[in-house]
DNA sequence: CCATATTAGTAAGCTAGCTTATTATCGCGC
DNA sequence: GCGCGATAATAAGCTAGCTTACTAATATGG
């Protein structure tokens, strides 16, 4: 009965969960002070201490500089720190300060509790699939921006 | 091997697909001078001209504000207008400009080839599932933002 | 061994979400 | 019939993405 096809209902319903995750998220993170966004770099430092900069924004798949602000405001916030690489004078690497720990285990308990939330209803099976097919647009989508972005290059270049 | 449980998976790789649909469909709708955000707002009017803005936020599930200024830019480029209505004086209903059409025909086109690339080998049975399970999320969502809203105004009035 | 290219981090300025608050108007209840 | 709560649109100010561009430091090639 939609005019609109299957395919584009696909699109507009993850942009949709997406924002609702973050909205709930951001909602339930609020309790401790944070917000989703600096909630996934902290998880992400636990789990790797020592990074780079530029190699935190490689392994989150953000720009360097929306990474740098979110760093900001974690640093701000007594979570996390900047020590200046000893061999390299232009790279700082990040390691949490003690203030994270208690930080860092409410949010795994949120994460656990929230998740259940949005995936009730939803066999264990069919949550393996869904993940295998984000993953598969995760992959194609990445791919199509790679390529569009090499072709303007190539115009630049030899256009 | 991930130390990361499956359901938080879930939530960064829907995080992520959304982000990368939001970048390629910008750097297409590009072309059309327009933004993804700024589409889905034409798309809605073509298909139901003369609504309120308060009811197309409804639609769009989007703040009023998010919209407001949206519908700002497309007034700035000629796409829609804002009109009076006659018997509600705080109301403004919209319609698409002669302009609009061509736009929206090219985008309709766009939009096709996009979802093309972005679910290349998936099966079309899987499609069907993938949005059965989006839709699911998104009615867990909206019920526990809901919930927390709820429970923020019993504290307030009652609390 | 010095000039040039590359890399790390940051700044500026845009879009698009959000919450909270303001203004004008409407409409219901008394 | 009017007073007060609800509603339509907008304003202000926040977070978080992005692109483009700058600075400082490093690496490299002639």
């Amino acid at each position: 009965m939609p005019k609109t096809p299957i395919e584009r209902e696909i699109a507009f319903n993850i942009s949709d969960v997406a924002r609702l995750l973050r909205t709930y998220a951001d909602q339930r993170a609020r309790e401790f002070g944070m917000t989703r966004a600096q909630w996934a770099v902290l998880a992400r430092v636990e789990r790797s201490e020592g990074l780079k900069q530029c190699e935190l924004a490689e392994v989150l798949d953000l720009q360097p500089i929306t990474l740098t602000r979110l760093i900001d405001r974690l640093c701000d916030g007594g979570l996390i720190e900047r020590r200046s690489d000893p061999d390299d004078r232009r790279a700082k690497r990040l390691y949490l300060t003690p203030a994270a720990r208690p930080v860092l285990d409410g949010l795994t308990r949120l994460g656990k509790d929230m998740m259940a939330t949005v995936l009730a209803g939803i066999e264990p099976t069919a949550i393996d699939q869904l993940l295998a097919h984000l993953l598969t647009l995760k992959t194609n989508l990445r791919d199509a921006i790679a390529n569009r972005a090499n072709e303007a290059a190539m115009e630049k270049s030899y256009g």
